[in-house]
Order: C-alpha cells, then structure tokens, then sequence
DNA sequence: CCGAATGATCACCATTTGGTCAGTTTCCTG
DNA sequence: CAGGAAACTGACCAAATGGTGATCATTCGG
C-alpha cells in the first residue's frame, strides 16, 4: 500500500509517516498542492486542506479530474461546511485533527476495501481482513506476514478474492487461471485450492460448494 | 431513494424523517436490531447504535452477511474504538451525534455515488420475510440463521422462490433443477421438497398444489 | 363412507464429489 | 546442461448427496 500525504506541517507529517510505516505502508510525503497534483498515482491520498499555495479542495477537484484514486481529508476545521464541500467535490472521506492513528488506518483500510471489493477496475489492492493482495506487485500477506505463492496460487487467489462471498464455478476458475474451460478427470484444481489453503494457515478461507465450486471469505 | 432508518428514539426518528423526506428520500422506520434484519433491501441504511435488542455492530454484521447495502451508523458514543470497529464491521461510514441534517444527507450522497459508481455486481438477494437467499454466494438463512442447504435443495429452492406465491408445476420444476421434463413415478421431487420443508423449519413454508405442483410462500 | 389417486416420509444403496498423496513431467534459473 | 521448484495427473478413500420404492397419510369424487 503507497500512500500519498499531503501535508504542510512537518511535525504532523513526520510523526504520520512513521506511524503508516509502521503499519506496513509506503508514505509518499509532499507539502505544497502543486506538488500532490504533479505525484505520480498511488493507492491512496491524505490530503491536508489547509496548505500553503492553493488549498485542498481545489488539490482534490484537480486530483479527481485526472484519476480515481481513492482521497482522504485530513482537516484541522471543524465546520460541517467543511465536510459538506470535502465530500461533494470528491473527497471519499475526511478525518478531523486531532485524530487516532489507529481510526486514521482503519479509515485507510475502509475505502480501500470498498474500492477494492467492489470495483474490477484496475485497483491494485484487494483487502478481506487480514488478507491483503496486492494484484499489481504480485504479492500477499496474510496479517502482515508476506505469503510465499507460486504463480498458480497467485493467480488463483486473486480470481478468488475479486468477489469474496461469491461462489466460483470449477469451469469459471478454469477459464479465468488456466485459460481453458475443459474440466477433465483432473485434479488440478483441486490440488492448488490445497495448496493455497495450506499456506492461508486456515482451511476454512477457501471452502468447497459440492457440485458447484469454491468460495473464498474471512473465516468467522 | 429509499431509507431503512433503523432508531429507537422517536424524537429523533421522527425528526430524522422529515428532513430527509423533504430531501425527496422515502424513509422506512423500523426500531429495533430484529426488524431491521429482516426488512428488505433498501438503497442505503441508516443504523443506530444504541438500540433495544441486539446492538448495533451486531446489525451492522448481520446485515452485511446478506446484503452489500450501504451502511451508515449513527452513534452518541464518540470514543475511537468504537469508530474504527464500526468501519472494520462492513459499515460504510458513521456519524456521531449530534449531527447536522445537512451532513448526515451529505454522507448519504458519497456513500451511494460510491456505489453506484464503483460496481457491477448485480448483487441478487431474494427476500420474502426472515428468508433471504443470496443467489451468487450460494448461501440462505432463515430469521439469520444460516440454512445448511445441499446443491439441489439451494437450486430448488430459488426456483421456487423466484416466484412466491405462484404454483410451479411439477414438470417446469423438474426441467429448471434437474434438467429433465421426464417426471416418472420416482419420488424425487417430493423427496427433496420435503427435505427442504424440514430445513426450513415450517413445513407450510411449502404448500403442495394437488395434480399441479408446489407453491412457496411466507406462511401467515 | 369407501376406494382410488396423490402426496409425505423413511431407510437403504449407488453414485458423485472433494481431499490427499505420490509419482511424473514441465519449466525456470543459474 | 543440471538441479530444483512448480505444475499436472491419476489412484485411492471417505463423506456427502441423490435416487428409489415400500409404506403410510391425506384428499377427493362418487
């Protein structure tokens, strides 16, 4: 997870960025507006509103025109003026200072997931829980341990993981990782789905629809 | 846009729905955690967390392990953890009292804009009462309790339920579940319907049609 | 009220399916 | 090219599932 921070105050951007390290993520750090528009596109945006050249809402209005990168508000305002505009113009939430670092991640991980889960599009990391995929760099960890997984596996856990909950055909996962929709006598399929349940340390991730298919989901 | 405000306060339910109804939004009220889960899919809910019965996580959890429905929690409590658990829960974002009418109706529009804009998935949910069948994931409960259904009685039992109310004759029953108009002296059908009876706790859930077929139907 | 027809239930058995494993082939890397 | 990891395959087993007909209960028409 790469994070963008757009943040004036050096103080609170440096005790930030060593809290989100410390969670496991990459903090991109820049301070002016300028700068956060001209940032190449990472996961997701902290934007403080007020900053010294132009101000955060119009950092957002331009971040917006050119990428749907999920934007957090950091404000030091209290007004729901504020919150009303953050959240009309784009924003997909906003966190008020002071704030938890602990509420600031969990909001992170929120908007993530929703992107994630719900969007096809080329989002880049799918968060069930503990589980975190990160599609484009091709790796995963499970609470924060990385998991060692052979091509196969990857591929299949992210077929997996793009619809938690929902239950895969044999013939759907076939097609989609192993590019042919033949479903022989084989137990290949059903080798790898051991496999990866094997390194997922529970089982239960990956449970097994008799006649239909496999379903991944957080186990209770 | 349809509301389902779940709060046990009068006052504020009373308050809350006039201002959103003159916002153009239709407002369903229900005042406790077991109605509300048993409520049919609305555009978005709206949930307290100090209710009567069962609390408001709880809902929160329960609602989201059959709907994707966006979620709003209402809370008077302002400490962090419950934030960050409401957010880890499946809720889409939180307010906390008192709040402004104008950002409560603010967070409606980001949360279902998000939605809407972001996915594809035609999460389809039968409900007809406590029951609710989610078709994709291949899972059904009864009053919240999960349905331990095997593959023909599953697939039964959405055809059924496609249409409740209306009689389905044995052979377009036999021809959708088991690939076959042939309807011959077995006891196959009746079988699984009676299977199905007994899982679904109220064997009138299920009303044979006599020389026609089965009718399924919420029992009075 | 009786008998035929229809539906309900149950126990039993054959089949299908998923899980596991060991052996073999293929692919990649050094 | 050699060595090892990854992928594939088929056999085997246990368990879940589905199909069947005998038998009992209910309904309906005469």
């Amino acid at each position: 997870m790469e994070v963008l921070l757009v943040e004036d105050d050096a103080a609170i951007a440096s005790s930030l960025r060593a809290g989100l390290e410390s969670s496991g993520m990459v903090v991109h750090h820049v301070s002016t507006g300028a700068d956060a528009v001209a940032s190449p596109i990472y996961d997701i945006v902290l934007l403080d509103i007020g900053l010294p050249d132009f101000d955060g809402f119009e950092v957002c209005r331009r971040i917006r025109a050119k990428s749907d990168v999920p934007i957090i508000m950091l404000t030091a305002r209290n007004e729901e003026i504020d919150r009303i505009f953050g959240l009309e113009i784009g924003a997909d939430d906003y966190v008020t200072k002071p704030f938890g670092l602990r509420e600031l991640i969990a909001r992170i991980r929120a908007v993530t997931r929703r992107r994630t889960t719900n969007n096809n599009s080329g989002a880049s990391v799918i968060v069930i829980g503990p589980l975190s995929i990160d599609v484009a760099s091709r790796r995963a960890s499970m609470a924060d341990e990385p998991l060692d997984l052979t091509t196969k596996e990857f591929d299949l856990l992210v077929h997996l993981a793009e619809h938690p909950g929902v239950v895969h055909r044999r013939n759907d996962i076939m097609e989609s990782v192993w590019d042919t929709n033949w479903y022989g006598p084989t137990k290949t399929l059903d080798a790898h789905i051991a496999a990866l349940r094997k390194k997922l340390n529970d089982p239960r991730w990956i449970e097994a629809v008799r006649g239909v298919g496999f379903r991944l989901e957080q186990p209770a």
